[in-house]
DNA sequence: TAATATTATGAACAGTGTTCACATATTAAG
DNA sequence: CTTAATATGTGAACACTGTTCATAATATTA
């Protein structure tokens, strides 16, 4: 019997419609400037009939903000890719947080609901959902980890810390971009390589820093019970 | 006749009522979150009554975020600091960004409000009003001018890109702490300063960058009538 | 064909930013 | 002191928002 079958994938094609619309509508006019009435209009269904697919327009994000970890999350794909296989493990953590900086320009609005809005809900309200994309985290500071035993990061450095501060300085660049505070000649793809390279050249230069490891938990989302800045 | 003064002093008084409300309630609750109602009923008056003294919510953000500029202005009293008077130039470098970084600690939602959410009315719409903020900005290249003139800096660095390089570095660590993308046991002051050095130790070092400098329109603030990525 | 489970809908609720005719003071002029 | 003029605050309304729910329509099963 194969209409058990169907009615899932009728609930999978409006479902796909939904977010489909709610993607494009995001991307076209941002997050907060979408309503459901106007998904509902774009797959011309009621606004109610959202509801049966998704329970709330939080959800929606939850979703969409699922599919962007995965469109991101091939810098593991980057690990693999045969140009860099047999490239030095620096180039390779350029390649990934190149790609994270590509990201932001690629998909912007995916990244400022990923990285940025805060008028978003709170992705570590789903913990469990986006353990994959902890994971990348933790992948990119095996990486790191590569560089140092290959003796081109020194050995006193701690990869957990690199990782943030290669995070930290693309992402930086990458919000100027976002909220437009670059003046108009500014070129932010020379500015991202620049810190890219200012901060490899920092942590081959080898200052001490502050920050100690962190073994446990060492992933962007926080554990899912606080909620102290509530808003 | 001092009635008029009078007047514009009750003006004054409403207005600062109005904006030391809206201000708490953004601090409290975030600004999406904040409703002119929420407001008038914070001031015990009617919603309608707003609007005789901000022609919007919009524009209650403005005034609130030049207030934020001011507050954030004295990297230029950084500058002056007496203990910092006789220091090495690059310490009053680090006394500037480190005063940008505490800034985002202290005033959390202001610093969202000005350098990071992206749902709020774009600052570039009022250019006249916030000149003042873009002559921050070129204090600062000033001062890397002075780092790299006596001899602390490269000879060959831009400083108009080393000044992009370290806002970048620590907007990235404040908007990682502001987001909550922090591990619940990580120090985002640790990071903070970690990706100060990290990014004069590069500097330093001399890389080769690759931004060109912009000598005309060096500042945050973007020309007026753009806006393209209009939500 | 009749009963049953899904699914979509219109209407409504409580909220939003904003506008506007109207009432209400307060000041200036006669 | 009374009257005309000028601000200033208000309630009601408009067009939105996310969300809920009883009802109607549909498709599947018995």
């Amino acid at each position: 019997m194969g209409i058990k079958e169907r009615h899932e994938r009728d609930r999978e094609a409006v479902s796909r419609a939904i977010l489909d619309a709610a993607r494009e509508l995001f991307v076209a006019e941002g997050f907060q400037n979408v309503s459901i009435r106007k998904i509902a209009e774009r797959i011309e269904y009621s606004p109610a009939a959202i509801y049966g697919y998704f329970p709330s327009k939080d959800d929606i994000f939850f979703a969409l903000a699922e599919e962007g970890f995965r469109l991101l999350g091939d810098p593991a794909a980057v690990r693999q890719d045969p140009q860099l296989q047999h490239a030095p493990p620096i180039e390779r953590i350029r390649a990934v947080f190149w790609r994270f900086y590509e990201f932001s320009r690629e998909q912007p609005q995916y990244f400022a609901l990923m990285f940025v809005d805060r008028s978003v809900p709170r992705i570590s309200r789903e913990y469990e959902r986006f353990a994959f994309a902890r994971d990348l985290k933790q992948h990119i500071v095996e990486e790191l980890r590569a560089c140092i035993a290959a003796g081109e990061l020194p050995a006193t450095l701690d990869p957990f810390v690199a990782m943030r501060a290669l995070t930290a300085g693309l992402l930086g660049v990458a919000v100027l971009r976002l909220s437009e505070r670059l003046a108009p000649g500014e070129n932010s793809d020379l500015l991202a390589s620049d810190v890219l390279n200012l901060t490899l050249a920092g942590l081959r230069a080898g200052v001490t820093l502050q920050s100690p490891a962190r073994v446990d938990c060492p992933l962007d989302i926080p554990a899912p019970i606080a909620d102290a800045q509530a808003s």
